[in-house]
RNA sequence: GGGCGAUUAGCUCAGUUGGCUAGAGCGCUUCGUUUACACCGAAGAAGUCACAGGUUCGAGUCCUGUAUCGCCCA
């Protein structure tokens, strides 16, 4: 069967705006990315998308964290494995929050005056209209994600898994409920997570406080960079080691405005004044203000002294006497209410007025903000919940979970020796997992937010009974009466906490997922269910399992198999920051709920897109480059394929930001100024480079307040580093419509042997590209496969083979089949990364039939999607051709340059002149010699070195080009020259070397033999080039 | 303060157990369009591999120190 296709058929550009949508439709239809468990025995292969945020848009950090999970995943389904890969969103508890209360604001409503259930709904609206968006963009940029299976971290079968968790957990004694000193949020009114809290360096004060001696004599002098908590205090604290320590033993000094009598204590933990080597001794007095409520460090010393703990504040900041501070005094009473700032300019100027504020001094220092509010965190007593993950249980299991050659230090493999594998790439990211899990903090899991996993715990305070123990959390003792201890139901675990200071007893019972009879039960009986939610990782931290149906997969359709199948996952591919955010938590969840399984076996740690000054892509500063415009401007190739250019092993990334001039729709590089803060960003308003007096508003000039409109519109980020993508799927493009235009009647069968130079060199070639791209792949060296397939399409297929094959294609049924195989084979190779324009090209190629060649299998498909990667047979690799196709492409090299270099004019066809070395070789490719640098005719030549001929020396010869016009003498011979000191460089190097004994003697004898033969070579290209110059003068 | 990393052509980056006469893309210079592709082809210029020591026959690569920049954790 012969299709003869006439180039209208396809067109000259390839245009992925115009294509891409049917494709993916194309592949929605068929399903693609459905992933079933495989019959007893099949290979798997499966990852689960790292849920992005339901809070805004896909940015193009998330590009290159689903482009690299696509190649794998593609590449894996190709090689014929069952292919998960688990797509899903997070309801990212605080941030989403936090962006749909300022929406609401905008109308001026706060969230508590809309309700609890009411303000969900608005969340659930927002992640449903994001949700939406982040798949869409997910579609668009080719992700082949198992769609049917696409989860939300609180939809029903994500839910189910929390509850169960929770009350696994709380059942372990691995979760309890404690007082502690949390970051806490004023802004946003909830507690942090550690790693939610940012530090930032702050340009503050350190004040020095005086506190009169309760004696009259004299004072003391504190120094502070927070003196609104002064209110406060509890003592003050002198190191043992000050001299002055001992005269103060035993003595009080009276807190100003408070009047609180509050003792001297002695503390280590006091920095002294002048100590060595500690900048903050410059500005200790010696004396330091306790304010154990308000402190994580005075709260340590409060334990070590057993001194009172009073909280001064109200959750949103303010200076108030409900949440614990009992004895304001009538003085105190005009700091209540105030927010803590205008508290501290107040208490300044109290101890000012007082003659009590000895001295102020600049002091820079780094404060806690929240990530997601950006106001100070405050330390904040209060009541959580914690897991407790300092326990081997957890903690242990993540450190053991390291494969020995990246764990450092001594390990006892005894107890567990098949215990873990989870390898990092790159290999160092091993030491941070195991350095946060060394220096692990128990994780405080509850948030006093609204949108979330709700505790599933429901609490009855009742008065205190004598035989009740008094520990945080325990179970009840035998024939406790107290409601709902003496249910009988593994669905309930109930424990009780007696405070007795307030003489009441709380009894906390949690209930198992699935048990609306039980919650109902609570109810009746007076029970509360915790207004807290979870923190959001505590959802993500089981996403491996929840998504595959854990702990019931019987419960929900379509989710059985899926654990035993999936999980452990190949790979989890994120950024680096989330190694101890989320990478950590799964590793122990995984764990513990599922016998010891880790979650995934590798951790392919990505790089970090900047912008072009290396600052983070971010909002604020207007510098990200939307991966929607890309997709539209350039393709959704181009983007993947720079994507995977840019993952390389080191850490980040720069990507120049450029502007699409709105005016005339070209691309130009902005002018930048300096913010204030030291950031380079684009100018809020630009010129057109082209348009006269046309001016554009920046992204950066919308955030600063600039309005676009019909005269200044908005300009649009780019980057004009995906032109490079653009480029290549055009190349390969036409490299089809090319092959489209030259197999006519492809030969049905084909002897490997007796195939062209060009044919056998090109499979070879080929053969080597997989090889390499294979080995890419495994190791996570996205850049080396995007390097590999950049390579072989453009250089060795385009470049070369085409050219090639041009003078011969026509009348060569063989060739046309190598083509066509070579071709097919291509796709299949790029398709990973390109998977748009292969998909479209694939078609084009099935119609000629059969593509397998000896040694190269290519089954047909219906979709490149679905194709199968090739196997290919060592046979097809031929050292040979490589060998003879190098020189020919170093000769073509060098006449190209002799007529380039003589002004040669292009279509002037000229002779060459070859000893016996070269001559087979030239003869044997004439076709391609005429067709690559017009050499019309190929004589031997004699001993004699006739004038007016251009000569250059190849593999230690002579070779003449006749021109035909004549050379510049002056010229040409100049050009020898500089060709004959080179190689004068060279010889000397290399003679240097084997003249040195130590060299020859140490070094490996095959380096020692290369350099041999390389002297001999350069030494007769020396005598060739010589002999040319002669014969010019 | 602790940890990790970067510094190679004007720009963005490769360079995997030391063998380099250091590569690629973009940009730049010259030439070329009835040619699959001008989103193209051909040729060219351009680098004391941050700096200073050391190990080695041999260092962009290993070791030590210095400088600058970045990220993570406190």
């Amino acid at each position: 069967m012969s299709t003869v296709h006439s180039k209208a058929s396809l067109p000259r550009a390839y245009t992925p705006a115009e294509s891409e949508p049917a494709i993916r439709q194309q592949w929605r239809d068929a399903g693609l990315g459905h992933a079933e468990p495989p019959e007893a025995g099949g290979a798997c292969y499966s990852i689960v998308l790292p849920p992005p945020n339901v809070t805004s848009a896909l940015h193009l950090g998330h590009a290159l964290n689903s482009t690299l999970q696509d190649i794998l995943v593609r590449y894996h389904r190709m090689r014929g494995a069952a292919t998960l890969w688990m797509p899903g969103t997070d309801h990212a508890g605080i941030a989403t929050q936090s962006v749909v209360e300022k929406r609401l604001l905008q109308s001026g409503t706060r969230r508590v005056d809309l309700g609890r259930e009411a303000f969900v709904d608005r969340a659930k609206a927002w992640k449903d209209e994001y949700e939406a968006v982040i798949l869409g963009q997910l579609r668009e940029l080719g992700a082949s994600c198992d769609w049917d299976r696409t989860r939300f971290t609180m939809d029903p079968v994500c839910t189910v898994a929390v509850r169960h968790a929770f009350f696994q957990l709380f059942k372990d004694d691995l979760i309890e409920r404690g007082k502690r000193l949390v970051n806490w949020d004023p802004a946003t009114q909830t507690a942090l997570a550690d790693d939610e809290v940012e530090m930032e360096e702050v340009a503050g004060h350190m004040w020095y406080l005086r506190y009169p001696l309760d004696d009259g004599g004299g004072h003391v002098t504190v120094a502070t960079t927070r003196p609104e908590t002064m209110l406060g205090d509890t003592a003050v604290a002198i190191n043992p080691a000050d001299p002055r320590a001992e005269s103060l033993r035993g003595r009080s000094v009276i807190l100003p405005i408070v009047g609180r009598r509050i003792p001297i204590v002695e503390d280590d933990y006091v920095v002294m004044p002048g100590a060595d080597g500690d900048a903050k001794a410059e500005y200790a007095t010696g004396f330091l203000k306790v304010t154990p409520a308000h402190d994580p460090n005075d709260w340590d010393i409060g334990l070590r002294h057993d001194l009172e703990v009073i909280n001064i504040m109200a959750p949103d900041a303010t200076i108030s006497d409900r949440h614990g501070w009992e004895d304001v005094s009538p003085e105190a009473k005009q700091f209540v209410g105030m927010s803590r700032e205008a508290a501290r300019e107040a208490i300044v100027a109290w101890f000012k007025d007082a003659g009590l504020l000895e001295n102020i001094r600049d002091y820079s220092h780094s404060v806690g903000h929240s990530y997601r509010s950006h106001v100070p965190i405050e330390p904040y007593l209060s009541d959580q919940w914690y897991v407790r993950v300092t326990d081997d249980r957890l903690r242990g299991a993540a450190l053991r979970s390291m494969v020995n050659d990246q764990y450092e230090g001594d390990r006892d493999q005894s107890d567990r020796p098949d215990d873990g594998g989870i390898r990092f790439t790159p290999p160092r990211y091993a030491k941070t997992f195991q350095q946060w899990h060394e220096n692990l903090r128990d994780w405080c899991i509850s948030r006093q937010l609204w949108w979330g996993h709700r505790i599933p715990v429901w609490t009855l305070e009742v008065p205190l009974q004598d035989d009740l123990p008094d520990a945080p959390l325990s179970p009840p003792p035998a024939g406790c009466t107290l409601p709902m201890c003496d249910v009988q139901d593994d669905a309930l675990c109930v424990r009780i906490s007696a405070d007795r200071a307030d003489d009441t007893v709380r009894i906390l019972a949690c209930v198992d997922r699935d048990r609306p009879d039980l919650e109902a039960a609570l109810g009746e009986a007076g029970f509360e269910q915790d207004p807290d939610v979870l923190d959001t990782w505590f959802s993500s931290a089981l996403w491996p399992m929840s998504t595959m149906g854990w702990p019931d997969p019987s419960a929900f359709p379509d989710t059985e198999g899926l654990l035993d199948a999936f999980n452990p996952t190949n790979v989890l591919c994120t950024a680096r920051e989330i190694i101890t955010l989320w990478v950590s938590r799964m590793v122990m969840f995984n764990r513990y709920f599922l016998d010891g399984r880790i979650p995934f076996r590798d951790v392919y740690i990505h790089p970090m897109v900047q912008d072009g000054h290396g600052q983070k892509m971010s909002k604020s500063l207007g510098n990200g480059v939307d991966p929607r415009d890309i997709i539209h401007s350039h393709g959704t190739d181009a983007l993947r394929l720079v994507m995977a250019q840019i993952a390389t092993a080191t850490q980040d990334v720069r990507l120049g930001v450029d502007l699409v001039d709105p005016h005339s729709g070209e691309t130009f590089e902005p002018e930048f100024i300096m913010t204030s803060a030291g950031h380079r960003v684009a100018a809020p308003v630009q010129k057109s480079p082209s348009v006269d007096g046309a001016e554009m508003v920046t992204v950066y000039g919308l955030l600063a307040g600039e309005t676009p409109d019909d005269a200044r519109p908005l300009a649009k980020n780019t980057s004009s580093r995906f032109d490079v993508g653009r480029n290549f799927a055009n190349k390969t493009w036409n490299a089809v419509r090319f092959a489209l235009g030259r197999i006519e009647s492809p030969a049905t069968e084909v002897d490997m042997q007796s195939l062209s130079l060009p044919d056998r060199w090109m499979c070879s070639r080929l053969a080597a590209a997989f090889e390499a791209a294979e080995k890419a792949l495994a190791e996570y060296r996205f850049s080396h496969y995007a390097e590999v397939v950049y390579d072989i399409v453009w250089r060795d297929f385009c470049d070369w083979y085409l050219e090639a094959i041009k003078p011969t294609i026509g009348k060569d049924q063989s060739q046309q089949r190598v083509l066509l195989s070579v071709l097919d084979a291509l796709l299949r190779l790029l398709h990973p990364v390109c998977p748009f324009v292969t998909e479209a090209a694939w078609p084009h190629l099935r119609v000629f039939g059969e593509r397998t060649l000896p040694g190269l299998e290519l089954p047909d498909a219906d979709m490149a999607a679905c194709a199968a990667w090739p196997r290919i047979a060592s046979s097809l690799r031929d050292e040979n051709a490589e060998r003879e196709t190098e020189r020919l492409q170093r000769l073509v090299g060098e006449v190209r340059r002799a007529r380039s270099e003589n002004d040669v004019p292009v279509k002037a066809e000229i002779a060459l002149l070859a000893l016996p070395g070269l001559i087979d070789l030239a003869d044997a490719s004439a076709d391609l010699l005429a067709a690559m640098c017009r050499i019309a005719e190929i004589k031997p030549r004699g001993d004699a070195s006739p004038a007016g001929m251009l000569a250059f020396a190849m593999d230690g010869e002579e070779v003449l080009l006749d021109l035909a016009g004549g050379v510049d003498p002056e010229a040409e011979s100049l050009r020898l020259q500089t060709k004959a000191t080179s190689l004068e460089g060279s010889i000397k190097a290399l003679n240097g070397r084997l003249s040195n004994d130590a060299y020859v003697q140490k070094a490996p004898a095959h380096l020692v033999e290369e350099t041999r033969s390389q002297l001999q070579q350069a030494e007769a290209d020396l005598a060739a080039t010589q002999a040319a110059i002669e014969a010019l003068s």
